[in-house]
RNA sequence: GCUACUGUGGCUCAGUCGGUAGAGCAGCUGAUUCGUAAUCAGCAGGUCGCCGGUUCAAGUCCGGCCAGUAGCUCCA
């Protein structure tokens, strides 16, 4: 028989022969290397027999796939570890996850941290007797009566779950079987490097309501020097931490007195105004006008909006005289409010209104985290107001200005569209007319994007915008959101060319998000190292003797004047301590003056990244400093 | 909110078997005036997150609360 491999190319095979024949008649090095197969475009074992005119392709740890089928055996060792170690605990599920693997166990008495070790080198056993692990299928109710009689639970559960008629897989490793789809590695002892990285709580099927479960983290590497390199990058993403460098830079706290509640320190106040001045300018630009609307608004207009009956578990609400009130968890109705506060032309529109917005949220106290995560935030909010022709092309000004923005900072960001979910409102002619809006925009503009059929909310289609910040993780900071239920609950109206009156479009948009969580963010991905232009201080001067403190003070006031944000260090301490003290700090420019430098009008340039850059001319300096803030990229 | 863990001067941490607190840094004072990541000496600073319980005695043991961290769920 014939089997096709992935470069195209036949190979011929006797007749039942499985995957990791083919492997070795191929290379040895190739079945030596084997993790599992891909046959017609589906992951099976190496055992799998294989069939005329297959299309094979042999998968290795270079996949990604393979890597996951890896870690995925990982995953049962442990459950077969845990089953030995606890045999009363019941296994609910197993998956592989991005950097490694979990499994969700229902333990008689809770295990804890300290207990892992022990796991651990249970693990450690089962890989070196090299287990051979096998599939087998049994029928539906064959599959349910083993389960049963393991008393795995969970298991059974998931068996009822699967559709009737499907054959049921199970994988056996020496006494240890378990309910699993695969594929699989051909032996426990392929396994070279792994470790259990921790435990949480975790719910049953992701469900508040259901019993919590025990969480085992665990990843696993084909080499122990890859493991050792992602938890090298783990201590460096725990360096850069935004809670632990906000602290040291001084930069926000939150304090036991209003959890989520952050208070802005004074170099953190001049990075957040920083941000908004640079906001400001490119709105401004673009078009925007700027309004700011009151922080409590009555009942009345929440109802209106629909937030008192829909939102009302995350508002703060108060009495003022027997009336009630809701402090703003949104800005839209507050604009809303601006734009019915006058009557509309067609000729006035598109109007595009902005706000920064200070907006409370109470969420769960469990999901607070730093900046990330808070209970009151601004957001860089702006609402567009327009007909059904502006959609196009004021969806693409935004995903223009957004992009400018990110790119600015160096993000990698991805866009996703959501179209029309289920139960939403709004004529189909509407839906039509902006999703298609949305589509040709983001196509005009040459953008990638990712399309979530029916993820939209039910009161219009949208765009999101996904940063990666420095440890990989994804967050989602702009989004564009088009909005057909507001102007109808407001009866927003323009009149149109025809001296009729017509329902405005409306688009709520922002590109920071939370200036909050934007500033948390950040901090991460520069790890506090500022470009000029953010750097709460831009530039400090040592001067390396009390002698030359006059002189420092002089330059000092020099750049004050000029704008920039400039400090002199004149305690009487010495130079390597003052340099140090400023490295920590993270200051960008550092200008060590001794008595050479004040005599001829000079600064000595030290640099946060590459150090002792030589005197130059002070003059000169400031003018490389203007230049780096105009600049915006400058280091 | 739930589960687990954590909470000791401004910061980072030590504190054994329960016997009423200790260091470094920062701060203050004095001396030193120094050339690219920590000069020396002295001083001061703490109801050990809060409340209650057990005990002759609690930072330490128990309970409740508050706050933080990780995860679940939710979200800008």
């Amino acid at each position: 028989m014939n089997v096709i491999l992935k470069n195209g190319e036949s190979m011929s095979l006797e007749n039942g022969a499985t995957a990791m024949q083919a492997a070795l008649a191929i290379s040895e090095g190739l079945a030596r290397n084997a993790i599992c197969a891909k046959v017609n475009g589906a992951l099976v074992d190496l055992s799998h027999v294989l069939n005329e005119g297959d299309n094979l392709e042999i998968v290795t740890l270079k996949d990604k796939e393979g890597l996951n089928v890896y870690r995925h055996t990982a995953a049962h060792v442990l459950a077969q570890a845990l089953k030995t170690v606890y045999p009363t605990c019941k296994l609910s599920i197993g998956p592989v996850i991005d950097n490694g693997f979990y499994y969700d166990v229902d333990f008689v008495t809770p295990i804890t941290q300290a207990d892992l070790a022990k796991v651990e080198s249970e693990m450690q056993k089962i890989i070196k007797s090299n287990l051979p692990i096998e599939r087998f299928e049994l029928p539906r109710e064959e599959a349910l009566a083993l389960m049963k009689s393991y008393s795995e639970d969970y298991k059974v559960e998931l068996i009822q779950d699967l559709p009737e008629g499907e054959i049921i897989s199970f994988y056996k490793q020496g006494a240890f079987t378990d309910l699993c789809r695969g594929p699989h590695l051909p032996s426990t002892g392929k396994i070279k490097a792994f470790k259990l990285t921790s435990i949480a709580g975790a719910y049953w099927r992701g469900d508040e309501h259901n019993k919590m479960l025990t969480r085992i983290y665990g990843t696993a590497f084909a080499k122990k020097d890859e493991m050792e390199a992602y938890f090298t990058m783990l201590e460096e993403a725990k360096k850069r931490d935004h809670t632990k460098l906000g602290k040291e830079l001084g930069l926000f706290a939150i304090m036991n007195e209003g959890k989520g509640l952050p208070f802005f320190l004074p170099n953190g106040m001049v990075l957040k105004n920083t941000l908004v001045d640079y906001w400001r300018q490119i709105h401004t630009r673009e078009g925007y006008v700027e309004i700011q609307t009151p922080i409590m608004l009555n009942r009345t207009l929440w109802e209106t909006s629909g937030h008192w009956f829909h939102y009302r578990d995350n508002m703060y609400t108060t009495k003022v005289d027997e009336e009630d009130f809701a402090i703003k968890p949104m800005n839209c109705p507050g604009s809303i409010l601006v734009y019915k506060n006058e009557p509309h032309s067609y000729k006035d529109l598109p109007i595009r209104m902005g706000e920064l917005g200070l907006v409370h949220r109470h969420e769960k106290s469990g999901q607070l985290h730093g900046l990330f995560r808070v209970r009151c935030f601004t957001q860089d909010d702006a609402h567009i107001f327009m007909t059904r022709e502006q959609i196009k092309d004021e969806i693409k000004g935004v995903v223009r200005l957004i992009n400018e923005v990110y790119t600015l900072f160096g993000f990698k960001y991805h866009v996703e569209l959501s179209t029309r979910p289920e139960n939403s409102m709004g004529s189909d002619e509407d839906w039509e007319v902006a999703t298609e809006s949305l589509r040709s925009a983001l196509n005009d503009l040459g953008l990638d994007y990712v399309v979530n059929e029916g993820d939209g909310a039910f009161y219009g289609p949208k765009i999101d915008f996904h940063l990666e910040d420095s440890i990989g993780r994804t967050w989602q900071c702009g989004t564009i959101q088009l909005d057909f239920q507001l102007p109808q609950r407001f009866e927003m109206e323009y009149v149109g060319e025809d001296g009729q009156k017509h329902q405005p479009i409306m688009v709520h948009r922002v590109a920071f998000g939370s200036i909050e969580r934007f500033i948390g963010i950040l901090i991460e991905h520069f790890a506090g190292k500022f470009p000029v232009w953010l750097s709460p201080v831009q530039v400090k001067i040592l001067p390396i003797t009390d002698r030359q403190i006059d002189y420092a003070k002089e330059l000092c006031a020099k750049m004050k004047e000029l704008g920039i944000r400039v400090q002199v260090d004149d305690r009487s301490e010495k130079i390597g301590y003052k340099i140090r003290e400023a490295q920590m700090s993270k200051v960008p420019y550092m200008l060590v003056v001794g008595e050479k430098e004040a005599e001829a009008g000079q600064v000595a340039v030290r640099r946060r990244d590459t150090g002792d850059m030589g005197a130059v001319n002070a003059d000169e300096f400031i003018a490389t400093v203007l230049k780096d803030i105009e600049d915006k990229t400058a280091f």
